[in-house]
RNA sequence: GACCCCGUAGCUCAGUGGAUAGAGCACUUGACUUCGAAUCAAGUUGUCGCGCGUUCGAGUCGCGCCGGGGUCGCCA
């Protein structure tokens, strides 16, 4: 594991922020403030630098530059670290020696597929649920937002050492399947010829004559003689099975792979749900009206809506609800299953389920922070020249399948990736196709291919990085170059601590331009034999860190283009 | 009406309390007999929606407006 360059001054400000407390008489809680180490924007303000004697000036009752100057005076030499200045306000400012920068370039490439690799989670079992759409159809656009963001935060987090677990909840449990199994019911009575009218409140979708006709060619007309509820309730697990394979087929062209395929029925089924609603109603917490279990708490009944009667946990008929059933499901993950985190990464429309949940699960002695959403807004699509939120039921959606077959698995995922999650994302088909070539995600691969190419061209030489020495690096656009490399690992603190994977993308294109630019102004492989070796070092730290980036992203490392 | 998200360059978006607010696309002009031109270089681009507040310091935090998107079911 290499440390940081951030980790090292954050240190090493430390010892002297401590010293300073000690040799000045500082109170004890000023040594323990976090030091904010940042990035200068300014190059001139050196690479890095804390505000810490700013912050430290009111509660210490002294001026912020007699601060900085003390933590100053205090900062041993060391390698590392070549200069330590305080600026105008009361800014430390931190510069890196170019020396040591350009030894990194050594450890990174040594590294390899270790590069940022740490023991940050290790220990620690984290659950990350995604997509998990409604299982009643097949998966769109919409649905796939939390695919490729799941699926890199899951990523992250294994790379810091947890044990990490790909969950797709199947939620095969609700009334929306009884609605599903008439819809299909229907369906197949009308390939066997009978006259049968799909209700208002069916699934309208074409694919649900998919479903019926794959019932129809394996059991013919087997089930002719039922009636449509028996067929629904016959079809329902059927057409389940339909919509599973489908994702299963989908999410997998998009480069994801569940740990799990985990279905509600089976805690329903097996009693679980029953038992929550026991626990729940021991702590107090149930109330039931005329047959309906409501949850009910003080905290509950505050951010109960208008016009909502109560939190529904089950109906008058029996069915467990959706509240109902994700308590349970949540118990479960948590209690039974053993996760020390449960992060879900759930559409927009669940704002509300959240802030639920939020009251819901204290309540069974579990502790909230175990239980983090990373809310996603919706992804609109143009259809017929308007921007068009996707539904299922309307019929109005774009298939997930049918984009990752234009655009490719790669393009796909960044453009899933590209924008933090709060921010809706407009989807343009035909724009897509036509600008896919433009892509940014072509950018990144292009400087890795590249990079590919010049090792060929080396080999052709008979020149590789063996025997390398570093130390010829001395070229400020090299010493900037490893210097964006130093920045992965800090990235990664950022992108765990903020649970935001687009960082990855912005970062990759900022490499990928840096390489760009140093590749255009400094050739590799050259008349000079030491340096070329030290710059093909130098490049291969690039195309290892390169490679890092776009593992977690899920995006292929390409040698050729 | 309540609650959630967004408002930064012509467009798509970074920037999550620091110093002179950035990148890609688009536009203009240059650069391939030399490691890949899916690239690079140079040029142009801003009332950070508006106001008030907190702070040594606000695009960033708080409050209030304005504009856009979303949720408000015994659906999930």
């Amino acid at each position: 594991m290499i440390p940081s360059g951030r980790d090292l001054v954050d240190a090493a400000l430390r010892a002297a922020l401590q010293r300073a407390v000690a040799e000045l008489g500082w109170p004890a809680e000023a040594g323990a403030m976090p030091l904010a180490v940042e990035r200068p924007g300014d190059p001139a303000h050196g690479d890095h630098a804390t505000s810490i004697a700013m912050r430290l000036a009111k509660p210490l009752r002294r001026p912020p530059l007699e601060i900085a100057e003390a933590i100053r005076q205090r900062m041993p030499p060391s390698e590392p670290i070549a200069s330590v200045e305080v600026a105008k306000p009361g800014f430390v400012n931190v510069r890196l020696a170019d020396e040591w920068v350009a030894k990194q370039a050594d450890a990174i490439a040594a590294a390899g597929a270790d590069y940022g690799r740490s023991t940050h989670l290790a220990g620690r079992r984290i659950q990350v649920e995604f997509i998990s759409a409604n299982p009643t159809g097949p998966m769109t656009v919409a649905n796939a937002r939390g695919g490729p963001i799941g699926d890199a935060l899951a990523n992250v987090f294994a790379f810091a050492g947890a044990a990490v677990h790909r969950e797709y909840y199947v939620e095969d449990g609700g009334t929306q399947m009884k609605r599903f199994g008439v819809s299909v019911a229907v369906r197949y009575r009308q390939l066997l010829g009978e006259e049968a009218e799909l209700p208002a409140d069916a699934y309208q979708g074409e694919y649900v004559k998919d479903i019926a006709a794959q019932i129809r060619d394996r059991h013919g007309d087997r089930y002719r003689d039922l009636s449509i509820d028996e067929q629904a309730k016959v079809f329902a697990p059927m057409a389940i099975d339909w919509v599973v394979a489908d994702a299963q087929r989908v999410t997998a062209k998009l480069g994801i792979r569940f740990d799990t395929w985990f279905k509600q029925s089976s805690f329903i089924e097996s009693g679980y749900l029953e038992d929550t609603i026991r626990e729940l109603r021991k702590r107090g917490v149930i109330v039931d009206r005329e047959g309906v279990v409501f949850f009910e708490t003080p905290e509950a009944v505050a951010l109960t809506r208008e016009g909502e009667e109560g939190w529904v946990l089950v109906d008058a008929q029996g069915d467990p609800k959706y509240l109902g059933t994700d308590i349970a499901y949540h118990r479960l993950c948590l209690e039974e299953r053993g996760f020390d985190l449960k992060l879900n990464v759930w559409g927009a429309n669940t704002q509300y389920h959240l802030q639920q949940m939020k009251i819901a699960l204290p309540v069974l002695g579990i502790d909230p922070a175990r239980f983090e959403v990373v809310l996603y807004q919706y992804v609109r699509f143009v259809h017929e020249g308007v921007l068009t939120r996707m539904g299922r039921r309307t019929g109005r959606f774009l298939l997930l399948e049918d984009v990752v077959e234009a655009v490719g698995a790669d393009v796909a995922r960044w453009f899933f990736l590209q924008a933090g999650a709060d921010r809706t994302l407009d989807f343009d088909f035909e724009l897509a196709v036509q600008q896919s070539n433009e892509n940014p995600a072509y950018y990144v691969q292009y400087a890795h291919a590249r990079i590919v190419s010049i090792f060929r061209t080396a080999a052709e030489r008979g020149l590789s990085a063996d025997g390398a020495d570093v130390s010829l690096l001395v070229a400020p656009a090299e010493v900037a170059l490893v210097k964006a490399l130093l920045r992965f690992p800090e990235l990664l603190d950022d992108i765990r601590d903020r649970r935001a994977v687009h960082l990855l993308t912005v970062y990759a294109l900022e490499l990928a331009g840096t390489f760009h630019a140093y590749y255009r102004d400094h050739r590799v492989v050259g008349d000079d034999e030491a340096l070329s070796r030290a710059r093909l070092r130098l490049v291969q730290a690039v195309q290892v860190t390169l490679r890092q980036v776009l593992g977690l992203l899920g995006i292929s490392a390409p040698e050729h283009m």
